[in-house]
DNA sequence: ACCTGAACACCGTTCAAGT
DNA sequence: ACCTGAACACCGTTCAAGT
């Protein structure tokens, strides 16, 4: 028989490392991602990573960097909505193949070349919709905010299982009356659709910027 | 001369601890925020804290909170769209004071009383700007993303000091054409007032939403 | 050039013990 | 009832050494 799997005969490169920590944070949440961690899964001393990361900082922006990359660059023969909506919907499916790792997005800077690359997508929609080029970048982070923001709340447990008025039959009907009533008509929880809806008023939103200027 | 001040003979209580781990996240950022520094601070030892709080997990739980309570409650009696902007704008207050502890709030689950009152506030505003009942909690879910999500985006590092295009002098201009675009305009990075507009479009969206069912 | 091994200054958390 | 002190299994990172 033959001798047991190396698995770790591949040379050590800042791809592979930033793939154990991908997986890592995948299979045991963000916290397991420690540097001894990355280390063991490729069969080798802790020390070694620092030769393609600065520190454990420079590997969670690393990280950043390989979640951007598995955003795809849309069809850009469509039209500036569909576009917009086509990134919108593979950022939520990102989020959800990654919603350990994805929160780092909104809490770490974009300064790396992925999120270029993924502005620029933006910047060429709200060019088209004629948004002013002075405020494309305002409305860029707008835009950009609400589909990050939304894709990590619903991904990570914010919009958790359970429904936000279902503890509500212990809250008293003068000091959270709204909370009561939503409490009694039929609750409708997060759908699947949701998502869709929030690109669409996203959409309203820049159609609206780009017709202020442009009528 | 008088005995040195013992500044630590106050009883251990769970505010006190919050307190201290919301000071150190402001002094020093949450990466300081550990057991062993909020004990040292309160004068105490580590151990002495779990009789008030779970775990690190509950420390941090406890963390959003606290920050939640500084959110006030607007003045009831304004329109809903006043209403909506005043919360908007307190909770960007709030995040500016609290820059480190702050994204906490759009990573951890919203199921403590506090998040309930903040919520209780925004579902009232909906239905009086006659959103329909099956649709509050997820233009809820819109309206408070893209509050929390701007507030963090800004007082984070996000929209960091380096304005996005000016690294562009290194992108080419068939690869990136709108960076190298908006390099060449009169480039105006965040301003004050950008949240101002931001919440404005918000309103837009929930007036849209109203305006769905009861024309 | 690339990786190892031992060491240092930290963590969160347990457990038994003090008062 | 509330807090301490020592101990355990971890961290990230340094430095000198190996090959």
């Amino acid at each position: 028989m033959p001798a047991k799997a190396s698995p770790a005969r591949a040379p050590l490169t800042r791809a592979r490392i930033l793939q154990a920590a991908l997986d890592l944070a995948d299979e045991r949440g963000l916290n397991a991602v420690t540097m001894r961690a990355v280390a063991e899964r490729l069969g080798v001393t802790p020390m070694a990573l620092y030769a393609h990361v600065r520190d454990k900082e420079g590997l969670l922006d690393g990280l950043v960097e390989r979640v951007l990359d598995e955003v795809p660059t849309p069809d850009l023969s469509l039209p500036w909505q569909k576009r917009l909506e086509a990134l919108a919907r593979t950022v939520n499916d990102v989020a959800n193949s990654h919603p350990q790792a994805f929160p780092l997005l909104l809490t770490r800077p974009a300064a790396t070349r992925g999120a270029v690359r993924v502005r620029e997508i933006v910047y060429a929609a709200l060019f088209d919709a004629g948004v002013p080029d002075l405020e494309v970048p305002r409305v860029e982070r707008l835009v950009s905010t609400i589909a990050l923001g939304y894709a990590i709340s619903q991904s990570t447990s914010r919009f958790g299982s359970r429904l936000p008025w279902e503890a509500s039959e212990e809250l008293s009907e003068e000091e959270f009356p709204a909370h009561i009533r939503l409490s009694r008509t039929a609750a409708k929880g997060y759908e699947a659709h949701e998502f869709h809806e929030a690109m669409e008023s996203m959409v309203m939103l820049v159609a609206a910027a780009g017709d202020k200027k442009s009528p």
